[in-house]
DNA sequence: AGGAGGTGGCTATTATGCGCATCACACACG
DNA sequence: CGTGTGTGATGCGCATAATAGCCACCTCCT
């Protein structure tokens, strides 16, 4: 029931990278922004860059920019590209076979879960970064 | 970001002691219903019976019972009885310190994670067992 | 050449799922 | 009234997986 601590120091990269003045920011900049270490940023935004939210250039001035405008980006996007899908069950797999199932819409609960993880999901797709630029 | 395997157990329980026409149910009839090992089984309805939800009768004539009316009794309450309060983000715990604080009602990101969960939390102690009932 | 990121693997810690052994209790039956 | 049997209570322990984080080496750009 928790984002990773892996999807928030993300969200903090993000952040870091929206508020720098000069990008390309190298790693190690975002880094210290976000208060982790170089090694697990680096790890991180090799995840951000590989799913296009953010552009990496190598090279003696590369780094990293933001690669959509951040009131493009939600906390969606970010969760999930760390993270994966979010599923508040794991009986909300695609290849998952329920036991309880009683016809093709699956029981009950997984019902009730598939709503309240929509409901979720939309929420966090919802709030985008531009609602943190001015902090 | 998702509730573990025994909650899940958890609701199930709670579910084939609901609908189970003989209480006091014996945990062997409750996990066969539920499909998971007696042990198991045994581990959780411990759980929810320290958390008031169902009674425990010991003997040889025992077995448990719903201590709440089914509706009285939310997805919410069964899950933060296993799994322990419901928590999108680490930060949102009690001690948690964020190094990003700059006022007590803490930084944007908390403040936004708090209200996805307070949301979220809201939404599972609004679905009921009785909901269940006749399924 | 040197400074940047890319890749894969590695380790330590924690969470999870589940089992085992033993104890405590309540009823039933002799 | 005592003892046996069936029930739950308790605590320990373990196997697996997920998580958090680090390291070494490689590639690429200027």
């Amino acid at each position: 029931m928790r984002i990773t601590h892996e999807a928030d120091y993300a969200i903090r990269l993000v952040y870091a990278l929206m508020t720098d003045p000069l990008p390309p920011v190298p790693a190690s900049r975002l880094s210290e922004q976000a208060g982790l270490t170089i090694r697990f940023a680096l790890k991180i935004l090799r995840k951000l860059s590989q799913a296009g939210i953010v552009t990496a250039q190598k090279g003696a001035t590369g780094g990293y920019a933001l690669a959509v405008a951040p009131e493009e980006l939600t906390l969606g996007h970010v969760i999930e590209c760390i993270d994966g899908p979010i599923r508040l069950n794991h009986c909300l797999a695609d290849d998952y076979i329920c036991s309880r199932v009683t016809d093709k819409s699956g029981c009950r609960f997984h019902q009730v879960f598939d709503q309240l993880n929509a409901k979720l999901k939309q929420e966090l797709y919802r709030i985008d970064f531009s609602n943190f630029q001015n902090d």
